[in-house]
DNA sequence: TTAAATGTTTAAAT
DNA sequence: CATTTAAACATTTA
C-alpha cells in the first residue's frame, strides 16, 4: 500500500523507538524478500531511522544500512508487550499475533521486536553498508523528493515528455515518493487531465501540479497516511487519509468541486479517477 | 469466476 | 531511441 506518506509515517514513529536499540537476533522466513547478509548487522545499534522516495532506511553504526521497500502489501509492526506501532499495508495481523503467516524476517530487539510482513512478497529488505547503499540500483536512480525539488527544476523534468502527466509524475527516476492515490488527487487538486501530454502543459499549470503534490503528500502525513482497510477493526492503528480521498476509489461519487460522477479508467495499466468536467 | 489491488521491472510491440 | 502495453512477481478480497 505504501505511498511517500504511509513510509513518512512509519518513519516517524519508528524514529521515536528504534535509535539507541541493538539487534540481537533475526530470523528469516521468507529467503525472496531478503538480500544480503543479517550478520552484518546483529550486534549493532540503530543510530536514526530514514525516508528516500517510499523507501524506508534503518541505519546503525559501523556505516550499515537496512532499507525496506513495501511495495504493495509490505507492513512493519514494532511490538513491546502490550505497546504495539503498526504501520505499511494494513491486514489483520496489524492486531493479530506474531509472527503470522505473512511474516518474512523477524527483528529480536534490545527491547522489543520489529515483524517485516508481505502478504504479496513483492517487498523487500537490504541489509548493506552505506557505500552498497548509495550504489544501490534502485535508490541511486530516483528523482528529487518532491519537498526538495524546486519549481524550476520541477518543470523541467516533468514538462518535457509526451507521456500522459500522471504516469510522468509517478515515474520515479522523473519525481521520488508519487504513487497512485497522491498522483490522482493531485491532479484533481490542480484541475489537469490524467492523459494529457506532459509536454502540453504551461509551466504555471505544473507549479500549481507540483503545489498540489505537495498538498496531498503534506495532507496524508498530516492523517498518518491512508488505511483502506476497513474489514479489520485498527484499534486507532492506521491513518485516515482515505477519509479525504478525492478521487480515489470514488468511480460514480460527485466530484466534490461540481458533483459530476467520477470517471474510472486505466493509464499505465493503473486505475486512474477522474472529473471530466473540471480536469482538462 | 473475474477483476483489481497504495509498486516496480522486463519484454515485446509501436 | 522514445513510448506504450502487457505481463510478471504472489495473494487476497470484492
Amino acid at each position: 500500500m505504501p505511498e511517500l506518506p504511509e513510509i513518512e509515517t512509519v518513519k516517524l514513529q519508528l524514529q521515536k523507538i528504534l535509535p539507541g536499540l541493538i539487534v540481537e537476533d533475526i530470523e528469516v522466513r521468507g529467503t525472496r524478500s531478503l538480500f544480503g547478509k543479517t550478520e552484518l548487522i546483529v550486534g549493532k545499534k540503530v543510530i536514526d531511522v530514514s525516508r528516500r522516495a517510499k523507501v524506508l532506511i534503518v541505519e546503525f553504526d559501523g556505516e550499515l544500512s537496512m532499507a525496506f521497500h513495501f511495495k504493495m502489501t509490505g507492513q512493519l509492526i514494532y511490538v513491546d508487550g502490550d505497546k504495539r506501532i503498526a504501520g505499511g499495508h494494513p491486514t489483520s495481523d496489524f492486531v493479530g499475533a506474531l509472527p503470522s503467516t505473512h511474516t518474512k524476517v523477524i527483528f529480536k530487539l534490545s527491547k522489543g521486536t520489529l515483524f517485516f510482513n508481505d502478504l504479496r512478497m513483492f517487498g523487500w529488505v537490504k541489509i548493506m553498508n552505506n557505500a552498497q547503499l548509495k550504489m544501490d540500483k534502485f535508490l541511486a536512480n530516483l528523482g528529487p523528493e518532491p519537498f526538495d525539488i524546486s519549481e524550476t527544476e520541477f518543470v523541467a523534468r516533468v514538462g518535457k515528455s509526451k507521456r500522459p502527466i500522471k504516469i510522468v509524475i509517478m515515474d520515479q527516476e522523473v519525481l521520488a515518493g508519487v504513487g497512485n492515490i497522491y498522483a490522482n488527487d493531485a491532479l484533481w487538486e490542480a484541475r489537469i487531465y490524467p492523459g494529457v501530454a506532459s509536454n502540453s502543459l504551461t509551466s504555471e499549470q505544473l507549479k500549481i501540479l507540483l503545489e498540489k503534490i505537495k498538498l496531498v503528500l503534506n495532507e496524508g502525513i498530516k492523517y498518518g497516511g491512508a488505511t483502506a482497510a476497513n474489514y479489520v477493526n485498527l484499534d486507532g492503528l492506521g491513518g485516515h487519509y482515505q477519509e479525504h480521498f478525492r478521487t480515489y476509489n470514488r468511480e460514480g461519487k460527485p466530484c466534490l468541486r461540481d458533483k459530476t460522477p467520477l470517471i474510472k479508467t486505466t493509464l499505465g495499466g493503473r486505475g486512474t479517477f477522474f472529473c471530466e468536467q473540471c480536469q482538462i
